[in-house]
DNA sequence: TAGATTGTTAATCGATTAACAATC
DNA sequence: TAGATTGTTAATCGATTAACAATC
């Protein structure tokens, strides 16, 4: 039980129960049973109970899940229980939105520095982070540990700025980028492809 | 084979070919082979051939798939080959930065009317749209004919926006917003969780 | 105790991959 | 013709769901 490998949709699931269970806390309720869980969320309740059980035996028969308890231990499999510094390219829109998510993801993913290769942006003020040039971004990875690395350039560069996060040592890539990009296999890499996902949606008009 | 059930993960892949082809018909590349497209996308040739046998037989034995000719299939599949109105609600960084993409979308979606609650963004302007009120959101989806909305509202209110959608007679809705909405059952609802894709990332940190 | 709900096994369902005849 | 590559069937692999004993 210890080695078994977890599947790409189980990790996937974990965050949304999380995020549910903290606003289950937020509004004090103190249990939940795999059936609301899969109610509220439209999930099968067998799934879910499956896909907590890979972890570890977090419920109580015929009472249900603790709320406080299970997102202790949520955050623990996913590593939330620490500040994960992370590291955006593409000083943007789009970049600009998602520094503000750091108030949202507070004691999680925490993006600590801003970069982009425009002049125009250098030294710009994004929240409390001021915009860095390109040629610091080795330098800042290394000295603030950072281990995560977001990509909210143009398609045309996203490559060349995932060469430059795997020089500098980076574990993860998020690319928002509507381009797939080729890392080396032991750099994991999530797409966040919002053309993708609108192209796909037109498949289901009637 | 006219009335098959395609799965959604098929649904899903079309449109990272259609992307691929059109850097690839951009280069001047006439024919391209299942084997080719797999390694460039990270996929099998044989899942390739048999996403896009569902659909018809669109390559040629021996020599692979035409570029232009396999482009307007998938633009075809996809009902892209037609201008798709799309409606906005949420003008901060997120939803400023998805109207840029306007451009890129050129031919298949089109985001064509841009709405905000708050009125200090009623009546400014994101590239050449005016932001509306909600209260016009009915009048103009129904004067547009606009078919899918997109969220980029914080949670709280992301759940009160898909009614109104629905209420004007969308179709399909992009939710950006970190939280499950619920909407009835024929209209099609993607979700594009950044924060839930950056949390599953980190747990393949080491 | 009776009712509820977990953890887990077995059954089902679906998606991916391998293999190969057809054919350009 | 020989080499390449499709379309498709069969085999494999994996994920979801149903069912139920255990137990709170």
């Amino acid at each position: 039980m210890k080695e078994m490998k977890i599947s790409e949709a189980v990790v996937r699931r974990l965050p949304i129960y999380l995020r549910y269970l903290n606003e289950l806390r937020m509004s004090e309720v103190q249990t939940v049973s795999s059936q609301e869980l899969g109610q509220r969320l439209n999930l099968n309740p067998a799934q879910i109970r499956k896909d907590l059980a890979y972890f570890g035996e977090f419920g109580k028969k015929g009472i249900g899940y603790d709320v406080g308890y299970l997102i202790e231990k949520i955050r623990h499999i996913l590593k939330l229980d620490q500040v994960i510094p992370v590291a955006l390219v593409g000083a943007g829109n789009l970049g600009h939105a998602l520094c503000n998510y750091n108030t949202y993801l507070k004691n999680t993913m925490k993006i600590t520095a801003v970069f982009d290769a425009s002049p125009n942006k250098i030294g710009t003020q994004i929240n409390q982070l001021t915009v860095l040039p390109m040629d610091k971004l080795s330098e800042t990875v290394n000295e603030q540990k950072i281990r995560v690395g977001i990509i909210t350039v143009p398609s045309a560069v996203a490559q060349h700025v995932a060469d430059q996060f795997v020089q500098a040592g980076i574990e993860a890539i998020l690319n928002f980028a509507p381009t797939i990009i080729k890392v080396p296999s032991h750099i994991r890499i999530h797409q966040a492809d919002f053309t993708a996902e609108l192209h796909s949606l037109a498949y289901y008009l009637d």
